[in-house]
DNA sequence: TAAAATCGTTCACTTAAGTGAAGAAATGAT
DNA sequence: ATCATTTCTTCACTTAAGTGAACGATTTTA
């Protein structure tokens, strides 16, 4: 399992064995149960995550509603953005399935950043690359309709179609729970034909 | 004008004499006419852009439809996605005004990086900061209807519903050039009662 | 300055999403 | 195993966005 985070890490910079050290050293590792809320709406983090097994949430609460906007599964790494910000959290995170990932803290980070200077360019590089990333979803998303959205879904991550339940979709394509429905019995009938 | 740049890099480092000419002899400093196309659908391109006084759009051509997605204004910065993926670029960035800026290419970028690590640090920290930012902005667009968008741009950012054609921030709100229009005058007949 | 192109608004109509309610199915708890 | 809760679907109705067209108003360009 450990392996994974070190396959990852190669994608962007070669490690010596000091450096590999360095890393197991620091206890990351956590397996947390379905249903475990790693974070609440005003609570003041410092964690990262790194999902290596299992799928994990993030939603906001607005007037009683759970509002579903992300999925992390596996090899997806999720910094809040109370981390950065040092504000209260906005949203919570809470695990969709039992989930293996890495708990990383900001001070850890910079310390091990300071330390090798590596470590502080793969930051850099992933960080840029899920920026890039995240604004081509984005741009999918602002220039889709609903139907188009949930077809793109089907593509690009039809796990999370099986994975994650109707109602928590729905708000993550930007829709009610009963528009999902309505849609996916549309598309149905469409390729009846 | 070239204070500006310098203001904006002290919000994350402090920069020697040495620092401050490594960046002023490297010629980044642009002035763009109004409709001028910085980048085009199908280029690969490794600039990267800060906008230091006017206005600059990013669009995709779909179906001979013009989509805008952003717009960056005074103090934003803006990597294309071709940049960091090395592919031919999905999209369009043109000029919305007369516009000054600062064009950097990403070899030119690497070699002052590893000159001085301080860029990397904060590299890595304003990319950190844009992906979180970004976020919050692509959650708050999933989680909010046409007409909620609208007034929280008016809130946000009301300079540009001033400065950018109609059409164009529909579809940066993620709808038709009619429906803004009609959303406007519900907005307006509203606030009369 | 005149003609042409683009832009913003309005209208009538169509399509799809939001809402509230109801019931079946699946899931979880005791 | 049973009861309770949650989840998914369906329905009728409301609201708002998409579409195509028309018409000034503005801007561009020749």
């Amino acid at each position: 399992m450990k392996d994974l985070v070190f396959d990852f890490i190669s994608k962007y910079i070669s490690l010596t064995e000091d450096e590999r050290n360095a890393i197991l050293s620091t206890d990351l590792f956590q397996s947390v149960k379905k249903g475990t809320v790693l974070l609440r709406e005003g609570q003041k983090s410092k964690e990262s995550y790194f999902v290596l097994k299992g799928c994990i949430r993030v939603y906001y609460i607005k007037d009683g509603e759970e509002k579903t906007t992300a999925f992390c599964t596996e090899m997806d790494a999720f910094t809040p953005h109370c981390v950065i910000n040092k504000t209260p959290s906005e949203y919570f995170i809470s695990c969709v399935e039992d989930t293996t990932l890495t708990v990383s803290n900001s001070e850890m980070e910079a310390e091990i950043n300071s330390k090798f200077p590596k470590f502080e360019i793969m930051c850099r590089m992933l960080s840029e690359e899920l920026l890039a990333k995240q604004r081509i979803d984005f741009d999918e998303f602002k220039t889709s309709s609903p139907e188009q959205r949930y077809l793109n879904l089907l593509q690009k991550r039809p796990d999370l179609i099986q994975r994650v339940p109707q109602h928590q979709l729905a708000s993550y394509l930007g829709i009610k729970p009963q528009s999902l429905s309505r849609l996916r019995s549309r598309i149905l009938e469409k390729s009846k034909e």
